[in-house]
DNA sequence: CGGTTCCTTGACACAGGTCAATGATTGTGG
DNA sequence: CCACAATCATTGACCTGTGTCAAGGAACCG
């Protein structure tokens, strides 16, 4: 039970909601979103996963993928073969202790996420957003202040629970506040500290 | 390391948050709301266990309980020493699996209420919150139709991400329809099946 | 029985959704 | 490498759902 690696294109689908969950994954770069196909909605995004991020632990729960994830950017992949994961569960409770880790603080993100959308207003989900992919890209030791969104601004909106043109006139207000600066998928944070007290709803 | 049973009164606190998780607990009967006061929020609800259901799992990603849980109404409890439920874990794989499929459900509940709030509109939240509570008291075997919703309207406003006044108008609303019938805090379900039409907006 | 908390209802305002038109970016085939 | 098409982003004008504020009534508790 080797661990693999793979290239994905951009557009590409790497695992399909309902599939027998078979692989468990680790994005090493490049972006992956998951979408919720079983909903109404079209596209509608309920995460993402950046370089370190580690895919499909929620799908644990019953053995199949609950999203499909499709890569927004080329990226490049590690593949845990599940049967390798089980074999590292039994072999040792304080690997499984881990993952039950793990798999808690999964939960926890969409916890965190749910108390963006329930809590504030469109301008305070767009700010916390992008504090989240800055934090969550320096954690992992890259540029965190300047970077690509490779996902649509329709992504970005069913994520945070608006409209893309919503999206859009955030990112021009933020713009405009000079708090960042925005050209079409390149994203640069100014000023750190106001944008978390928009965030914060100052 | 026996499992305690025990009886809380109404408004009475269970466990708060930030505290060592000491112990998991299972509601026997009542209801316990699980409120973050971590947030600005005053008296968000993220969760409440119906009898039957356990609580503080999402704490064990980081061993401290992540929310502060308080009866609604008068409840009886299990309590699981924490040393208890590892000592399971550590004695075997088996069980251990299984808790990691109970924390990855956990998870997914808080996906579910994410794409309530995210995707309907006011209308539809409170009707999937009805039909949710509705079929958790009959999977467990108990008076789906007719309940008692011991939380307050502003308990499930913060749980819907919404106002108690727009509460209030959806159940006025509902009841006008004759779907439902509310009398204070006593909810009688009459037509599930429009209902299910209103939550998915039909 | 009186006070407190909770619920309901109305009037009004505004954030954000909707619709539509234009401009920018990306991808493709010659 | 360029031209053209398709997708994606931005902006404006308008409209609607829900938040806000306020007042009155019902339920609950000591």
């Amino acid at each position: 039970m080797r661990i693999r690696r793979m290239r994905l294109a951009r557009g590409k689908t790497l695992f399909r909601s309902g599939e027998n969950l078979e692989s468990l994954h680790i994005v090493r770069s490049g972006c992956i979103k998951e979408i919720d196909d079983s909903s109404c909605r079209y596209n509608a995004m309920i995460n993402f996963a950046l370089p370190g991020e580690m895919l499909g632990l929620q799908g644990l729960g019953n053995g199949r993928y609950g999203t499909t994830g499709i890569a927004v950017d080329p990226s490049f992949i590690c593949v845990i073969p599940r049967a390798a994961f089980s074999q590292w569960c039994a072999d040792s409770p304080r690997v499984a202790t881990e993952f039950i880790r793990l798999v808690a603080k999964a939960g926890s993100a969409a916890r965190e996420l749910l108390a963006l959308i329930r809590d504030k207003e469109a301008l305070a989900r767009v700010s916390g957003f992008l504090l989240n992919v800055s934090g969550r890209l320096q954690h992992r030791g890259v540029r965190g202040r300047d970077f690509r969104l490779g996902m649509t601004r329709d992504d970005i909106a069913s994520y945070l629970g608006m409209r893309s043109e919503t999206v859009s006139r955030c990112f021009t207000e933020l713009a405009r506040r000079r708090l960042i600066r925005v050209s079409a998928k390149r994203v640069q944070i100014l000023r750190g500290t106001e944008l978390l007290d928009v965030f914060q709803g100052v």
